[in-house]
RNA sequence: GGGUGUGUAAUCCAAUCGGUAGAGAUAGAGGACUUAAAAUCCUUCCAGUGUGGGUUCGAGUCCCACCACACCCA
């Protein structure tokens, strides 16, 4: 038996096998215990990356681990197939979004597929087919029923030559990326989620994921911002109502000396009427954009209304500015300011010339610029000499007890706006009547589909600007009315899908008992940059869901895993142009060259896999190269799954070399494998190296189920080489127990890294002369006889340093450990009295000294 | 500026409860096989754990400070 390990043949051997046997699908009723395992699932971009068949991977070992270990695992796959790269394809290439978008998505399945992933394909889903996102209008009907959804006007990126709505990240240097128009501020009826109806739920029930990384927890925690506070209002000369403003430093009342209010502000509208350069000043805020980023970073500037606002508590008068730095959806669109001891404040204060006045005392506090820190409250009145702490609790109460203000919660956390006015996304199930108002499509109407005629240009709104698709007639009244054409942002699609996947065909939102049966997802696999939003979302929908009846969990994902990225260095040549790694020669000393024209490369540092750097490896190029397994073994091998992993040819190459050599303890075994009987011999009938192997054999399964319960795949495939060496040694004169050992040896190998690498294990299990399928067999377990060792290596120490080591039996009592440690130390003790001794059993014994 | 994480051999990584610093791999060196090379196999080399303190019989592991890098927030 020597044939040659031939990966291509076998992988398309076995992915062929598993689909004629429908060998991943999972039904929703069995007896045995459930789980679920997710990865998170693409945009339909074209092609898989690397990052993604990372992701893939794990979740895959993971899913076939746990089916191995007797568990109903569901672990399905999809579509996040909505958004706007289908549109701007649609614009540059004149092609349609929904055939881009299907074209994609059976180019990434079968990429997928030559992975062997285990996904039961049955429970495929795409958001942008009318069965999905007809359930999700349906949800969001409920959802509107339920009092959670509003429309509210807002401020979006207006586009005044292409007359559109842009994406944030559409907007580069406050022009449109189309256009270049300079983009404006525009206010405009928009559709908002409640989630700040939830938002202590959410900040609390944080609590319970303790299998969530901590750092994504503390994220979420922060984008809550939960904060208590102090609202209360300035009376101003001259403009009637005044205005209310909140802080979360009441503490420093004391030493306000100017207000500052957004330019959205009534306030500044008010002044702007009759002020031509506070107009100009508005309109300049406004042509920001909404980008926070873009606010953030940008100069901070004013201007002065001449409005005076009085101060309540010391009835001082302080100047009011319009400030493009203070938002008005945050809070109440206008601040107090306090220069002291805010940094923007001081800086604002500085430009302007306006007073600083100290309010805090600290003995750390610089001697210049803010104190943002704590300290002792000075210059304030009736509030001096208090601990700032304290002095927070102090001035809100004296604010509740005169009725000037009030104790308030405060949250980061805004509302959700879900309106987009673009076409390829689930069109929001409303229509507009002009006697009824806004009324929901009724729930037998839907789904509201997306019209397929249309023209995608970049310019205004493709529902919008189409002939006849939003003329309809009122579902109460009758009479002519206008359909939403806004569509939903696609973090809505994404918020839910795991919960649809446990029953895709389900004519409501979701099956109850279908997706009562498979919630929570038991693991959740995805990347780092959806710690906020995904995932906030996601959690919020699912205690809708519960609200709604639909669901009884209230989390939906049980633990989450976060993987690191695949990073790889990047390749410049002398005109400064991106070399991709595939057309780069690296060498073992560090330089590089380009393959084809020999000259010399330019190596950066690894980063993360990218178009802009043209530092990614294409992953259909590695698997026509090694096959499926070899890329697989790879990426779990180089690393934990959260760390990076640095790409490294040279390791694939290793991976591919391991494989070769556990197909040889099969193929090219010292004698013929498929002759030697299964069987497994117990402990007490072997001897020397027929023991010791053993011992080996039952030792790696163990440490690799734990490994593989941690999900540390790395050491987890180090353990198994380190068998595959052990049975390397055993050489064609053994013995039979010895051969029957081997064997048992080379089967629990195969069969610990069926989940890594699928399709050799299989053929190999197969090769041995199984008739079953090792996808069908159940993972091994040790006998905890075979792991028992007859001798342990005593570490002798004295005062902590090592001096000896020695053999001894494995029970040895406390008290001979000891008496060996001492005598073994004999010479170096001599002179010095023995102080103690420390028994670690099984270990070491430290003598104590002097 | 605040928070979180990482830092161990030439490189990627192990060391699970504070107890022998090395499991595994890559690269390098030497050898076997070969006319030669590739492939394969065997042997071998390589660190006191970012820096400085502390706790302890004993610290890569715990504590404090600092440095570098990464990510998140501002």
């Amino acid at each position: 038996m020597t044939v040659k390990y031939n990966p291509f043949a076998i992988e398309e051997k076995w992915q062929a096998t598993w689909n004629a046997e429908d060998t991943f699908r999972v039904s929703n009723t069995s007896g045995k215990p459930k789980y679920y395992v997710l990865e998170m699932f693409p945009y339909p971009s074209g092609k898989l990356h690397m990052g993604h068949v990372r992701n893939y991977t794990i979740g895959d070992v993971l899913a076939r681990a746990k089916h191995a270990q007797g568990f109903d695992v569901l672990h399905p796959m999809g579509w996040d197939a909505f958004g706007m790269p289908a549109e701007n394809a649609a614009i540059k290439n004149k092609v349609h979004p929904k055939k881009w978008t299907y074209a994609n998505i059976d180019n990434m399945r079968a990429d997928m597929q030559r992975f062997g992933l285990s996904y039961d394909w049955s429970r495929e889903l795409a958001t942008c087919h009318p069965k999905y996102y007809g359930q999700e209008q349906a949800l969001f009907i409920d959802m509107y029923n339920k009092g959670l959804i509003y429309e509210k006007e807002s401020y979006v990126n207006w586009d005044p030559v292409d007359q559109t709505v842009l994406a944030n990240e559409q907007v580069i240097d406050g022009k449109g990326w189309r256009s270049g128009a300079a983009v404006e501020r525009r206010s405009m009826k928009q559709w908002f989620l409640k989630i700040t109806d939830y938002a202590d739920e959410l900040l609390d029930d944080l609590q319970q994921l303790t299998d969530w990384p901590e750092r994504v927890r503390l994220m979420q925690e922060n984008w809550i911002g939960k904060s208590e506070g102090l609202t209360f209002k300035f009376e101003v000369d001259g403009y009637a109502g005044g205005f209310e403003v909140y802080t979360t430093r009441p503490d420093t009342i004391m030493g306000v000396t100017f207000c500052s209010v957004a330019a959205e502000h009534p306030l500044a509208t008010f002044v702007a009427q009759k002020d031509a350069k506070a107009a100009a000043f508005v309109k300049e805020c406004l042509s920001l954009g909404t980008a926070l980023e873009a606010i953030e970073t940008a100069e901070k500037k004013g201007y002065d209304t001449g409005l005076k606002a009085i101060h309540p508590v010391t009835g001082e008068k302080v100047p009011v500015y319009i400030a493009n730095y203070v938002l008005m959806g945050y809070g109440t669109g206008a601040v107090m300011a306090v220069p002291a001891h805010d940094e923007r404040d001081f800086l604002f204060a500085e430009k302007y010339d306006l007073g600083i006045k100290t309010v805090i005392k600290s003995n750390d506090a610089p001697s210049e610029g803010p104190w943002t820190g704590s300290g002792t409250l000075v210059n304030s009145g009736p509030f001096d000499g208090l601990d700032n702490a304290a002095a927070k609790t102090r001035v809100i109460d004296w604010f509740e007890n005169k009725e000037l203000g009030k104790r308030t919660l405060n949250y980061r956390l805004r509302d959700w706006g879900v309106s987009r006015q673009r076409y390829w996304g689930t069109p929001i199930p409303f229509i507009t009547c002009p006697s009824c108002g806004t009324v929901p499509v009724p729930k037998d109407q839907l789904p509201v589909e997306l019209p397929e005629d249309v023209e995608i240009t970049g310019s205004g709104n493709p529902l919008d600007k189409h002939p006849t698709w939003k003329h309809t007639d009122c579902p109460s009244c009758g009479k002519a009315a206008e359909r939403v054409t806004d569509t939903m942002d696609t973090f809505v699609d994404s918020s839910w899908y795991f919960a649809r996947y446990t029953d895709v065909n389900a004519t409501e939102p979701l099956n109850r008992q279908a997706a009562n049966r498979w919630l929570p997802v038991d693991q959740y696999i995805g990347g780092i940059e959806h710690a906020i939003l995904h995932l906030l979302y996601a959690r919020f929908f699912t205690k809708v869901l519960r609200d709604l009846g639909y669901v009884s969990v209230d989390e939906p994902f049980k633990a989450l895993l976060t993987q690191g990225m695949v990073i790889n260095n990047s390749y410049q040549n002398a005109a400064g142009d991106y070399i991709n790694p595939v057309d780069v020669d690296l060498k073992a000393d560090g330089t590089a060259t380009h393959i084809k024209t020999g000259e010399a490369l330019k190596v950066n540092r690894m980063e993360k896999m990218s178009k802009s750097k043209n530092n990614g490896v294409d992953p259909s190029i590695l698997v026509g190269r090694y096959g499926a397994d070899t890329l697989r073994l790879f990426m779990m091998f180089m690393a934990p799954p959260e760390r990076d992993l640095e790409w490294s040819d040279a390791a694939v190459d290793g991976a591919w070399r391991f494989i070769g050599r556990l197909w040889n303890l099969v193929h090219r075994a010292p004698f013929d494998i498929t002759a030697v009987s299964a069987q497994s011999i117990p402990m007490a009938a072997l001897s020397g190296e027929a023991k010791t192997l053993k011992r080996t054999v039952h030792k790696t399964i163990r440490k690799v189920t734990d490994d593989v319960s941690r999900f540390q795949f790395n050491t987890m495939i180090a353990a198994v080489m380190e068998l595959s060496n052990a049975l390397g040694s055993v050489s064609e004169d053994a013995d039979d127990a010895t051969k029957a050992v081997y064997r048992e040896g080379v089967e629990a190998a195969i069969r610990l890294l069926n989940p890594v690498i699928p399709h050799v294990t299989e053929e190999l299990w197969e090769s041995l002369g199984h008739k079953d399928r090792l996808w069908a067999t159940s993972w091994p377990t040790f006998d905890a006889d075979s792991i028992v060792d007859d001798e342990i290596t005593l570490v002798v120490q004295m005062n902590g340093k090592l001096k000896t080591r020695l053999t001894v039996a494995a029970d040895i009592s406390q008290k001979d450990a000891e008496k060996l440690a001492v005598d073994a130390l004999a010479e170096q003790l001599a002179g010095l009295t023995v102080r103690k001794c420390i028994v670690v059993p099984g270990r070491l014994v430290n003598v104590v000294a002097n």
